[in-house]
DNA sequence: GTGTTTGCAAACCGTTTGCATGTCC
DNA sequence: GGACATGCAAACGGTTTGCAAACAC
């Protein structure tokens, strides 16, 4: 992978933020510093990025790609109502019977879908 | 809601089977029956059947929705690699960090996310 | 110089929707 | 008869991709 400025800019983009932004949002912000950036790049480097690991990307109920820069192992929590995403950085117990069926649960990568406390 | 011939097949599709179809897949299946059934009509149903608490709509990783005929409380296991989607009966407990954050999580909802038997 | 990456725009594809017609009650 | 549901096809929107030019090394 050769150095290029577009995917170094999403990087730090993704790095520097602790909410879960979507292609679009992470676009509108590269677009502030380096206004001739493409969104096919952004897609392009996201998809590169998730591939090797260095970034998460969550699928979500609004149809749209999530990405998270911290790959520190955490679960998250989706708000089915107002699609917020939240960190949970306290792992649930993988059940049992995931173990009992030969399962092998990534970094403990679980979503859990619910209602926030502004929704209830 | 009023009586329909095709949602009445839909639904007996979804509940008939004990995998996770996608809406092209019951779509294949309503067609078998009802040869002139559209896709507009199953992904109608589908939403207003899932709306209504009928059934269950899952976003996996291959950016289709599956759809469960099986309403029980139960989880889900998506492999990363094939897609396959595996029911968990024993649900998980629910971390205690959920509760501290004042979020429900509708049905013991969640997805684990990892590689199954076949895909180690 | 060679192979990677970009910007642009068109294509892709799962899903939704507008509308005229058909069906239920 | 009136509200609801359907079939059809077009539209929608997020994501991917083909290609020529630009860039990294």
């Amino acid at each position: 992978m050769r150095y290029s400025k577009q995917r170094e800019l999403i990087i730090n983009i993704i790095k520097g933020r602790c909410d879960h932004p979507t292609a679009d949002m992470i676009y509108s912000s590269a677009r502030e510093i380096e206004p001739n950036i493409s969104l096919g790049t952004v897609y392009r480097n996201l998809k590169l990025l998730s591939d090797e690991g260095e970034i998460i990307t969550l699928e979500t109920v609004d149809k749209k790609l999530h990405y998270d820069g911290d790959i520190s192992r955490h679960s998250h929590f989706i708000c089915e109502d107002c699609g917020k995403i939240i960190d949970l950085f306290r792992p649930a117990n993988t059940p049992r019977e995931i173990s009992d069926l030969g399962l092998t649960v990534s970094g403990e990568k679980c979503i859990y879908y619910g209602k926030c406390q502004e929704c209830q």
